[in-house]
DNA sequence: TATATTTTCTACAACGTTTACCTACAACGT
DNA sequence: ACGTTGTAGGTAAACGTTGTAGAAAATATA
């Protein structure tokens, strides 16, 4: 039924030793006889039964990609970019979804499918730092946009710290002193968590702001749902703010909704800075200023790096990647009414 | 290095073929030799060479999923249904996408990667009826979401005619007598454009509401911005309207941004509705009544389709299924202001 | 000119499965 | 006693590619 390089080996007369050879770009080959190669090559349209060849050199051209869900447009981008970094270099992707769930993600990185793909990209949200054991297995890893896993694989982060950092100081720039954290989690001491608000205290101790408990609110599941209620409740609890950081956008989305429900105005009463830079924040009502996490570098240097470990280095030590991160400003932070 | 037949074959006294009947599920085998056999496995720890048996078998366990744009909540929860529904069925989803280009898209249809997979749904949105040339490859497809190409492929839609109608239907239903349709294309007389444009003329007609040529706006990609452009466009031209259907929630989107740019009140002088009922449109402000176009029902008919086609019937006729829609009514839409 | 080296190509054996095709035995009806 | 049928398993040959080893031809070196 299907091209061989048997076929294309008769009708170019040569061995399929040779007609490998050329797809190979082994060197040495005659170039009248790799011509003759590629017209057979071409006349009879071969196209290489990937199986086969896996089975051969034990790679299979595809990688494997485990996020939250796809639903969530961070992770969705994170996708995107990570499909046109790999299509870069000629490997396919295979998206699968842990709903952040601690148990799927267990099975997912020890599953059926992992047989599939040379290695693994792992957005992680529900393993804990103590679940590391779970990371070792016998395929390459590269963990995708959290540092709850020291030293226990590869992984591209943003620059947790320093963006909150900058995020807060673009609040306090104009003006506010009294900074809603929207987002943190009590259980969650580490992962993004944790590095954004150490970067919101770092900001508000820099310019001489205490610090108040009752600022720090806590969200679950980052979704807009729950931004949103967790800004009803703040409201209805009467704390007075004049900023908010949202530790991502669709949180900072939801919150703008709540505010705005109940009349108050954005930027003129309180100002309001998300994380990620969804494409949304470009057409929300006002414009959401954010952290641009550096998507694409992320991507590209996870590929990169999960590359790099397929094709040789198992044993190097595991590597951290930081990308770099950009303030964008937009009409959610501006002067206060007077 | 890894587990394989032979070591599992060892362990358990038996030969490889056993072991490959107990993994196959083949009848014929005593209780007490499948028991041991599937003790071997679990203290291996075997998992099968998915290569080898790609290899000799010719089924890889996975599907292509074609789409425009991760990037787009609409695609994007398109994908996630997919991944789902083929979950159930052991089926691994492999991504790529085309940005909506025909070239690509053609590319992709043949390109390397397709020997990865055992069958391809495809989003189209750069081939023409006329391409339907492309779509005769060699693995079995199912076309998502288009009606472009009827009787080239099957193809598992939703009802674009009598969704549009019901739309159209229910801003009829506040009053709004002037309606815009956002999304219309002029190059594209068939396809969801055409399609939702017959449900908007439908609905129109048997209210007995003239059909206006200078309602009917054109936004070429559906996106955001372009939405937000062709309702600025719409204002400055001075086109009076009191209702908008948007072909797809983005476009609605846009344009409701657009219209409160211009002190606009939305459902008061303007009701808006889109199409996909993207997570978004639940907490926009206003909240955006859509058209659910019955997504799970689509992605969970497509792979059954697919897998029908790649185990046997290859050459029944091509067929169509209609996924059922529904109608979300939220802020949206509502009275006039008197 | 003889020898060493490089270039060009080939033959053959894997890789780990599944599929065809056998074998052996028991149970069954005649 | 005989063939027939069903059950439980084994043997060997693919599937299409790449790696190993080496032969033959061309080129460089002595």
């Amino acid at each position: 039924m299907a091209v061989t390089l048997h076929d294309v080996a008769r009708v170019a007369g040569v061995s399929i030793k040779t007609v490998s050879n050329v797809i190979n770009d082994y060197p040495h080959i005659r170039v009248s006889t790799r011509e003759r190669v590629l017209s057979a090559i071409d006349e009879l349209g071969y196209q290489p039964n990937l199986s086969a060849r896996g089975l051969r050199s034990g790679r299979t051209g595809a990688i494997g990609l485990i996020i939250p869900d796809l639903k969530n447009a961070y992770f969705a981008e994170l996708a995107d970019a990570v499909i046109r970094s790999a299509a870069e270099h000629g490997l396919a992707v295979v998206i699968q979804q842990s709903e952040g769930d601690r148990e799927r993600e267990i099975q997912l990185l020890s599953g059926p499918q992992m047989r599939m793909v040379d290695g693994v990209l792992l957005s992680v949200l529900g393993l804990g730092a103590e679940d590391a054991e779970f990371l070792r297995i016998s395929k390459p890893l590269v963990l995708l946009g959290e540092r709850a896993f020291d030293g226990a694989a590869d992984q591209v982060t943003m620059q947790n710290v320093a963006a909150a950092r900058a995020a807060t100081e673009l609040l306090i720039k104009w003006k506010r002193r009294r900074i809603l954290a929207l987002g943190a989690s009590m259980d969650q001491a580490i992962g993004s968590t944790g590095l954004r608000l150490e970067g919101y205290r770092q900001a508000l101790e820099t310019a001489g702001i205490p610090i108040e408990q009752e600022l720090i609110v806590a969200v679950d599941n980052w979704r807009r749902s729950e931004g949103a209620e967790a800004m009803r409740a703040a409201l209805a609890r009467n704390i007075r703010f004049d900023g908010v950081i949202a530790f991502n956008d669709v949180i900072a989305l939801g919150a703008m909704r709540a505010l705005q429900e109940t009349g108050v105005r954005i930027p003129e009463d309180v100002a309001l800075i998300g994380f990620d830079d969804i494409d949304e924040t470009r057409y929300s009502l006002p414009t959401l200023s954010t952290i641009d996490p550096g998507r694409s570098e992320i991507a590209t240097e996870a590929v990169r790096m999960l590359l790099e470990r397929i094709s040789g280095n198992k044993d190097l030590p595991p590597r951290l990647y930081e990308a770099s991160f950009r303030v964008v400003e937009r009409e959610s932070t501006a002067a206060k009414a007077p």
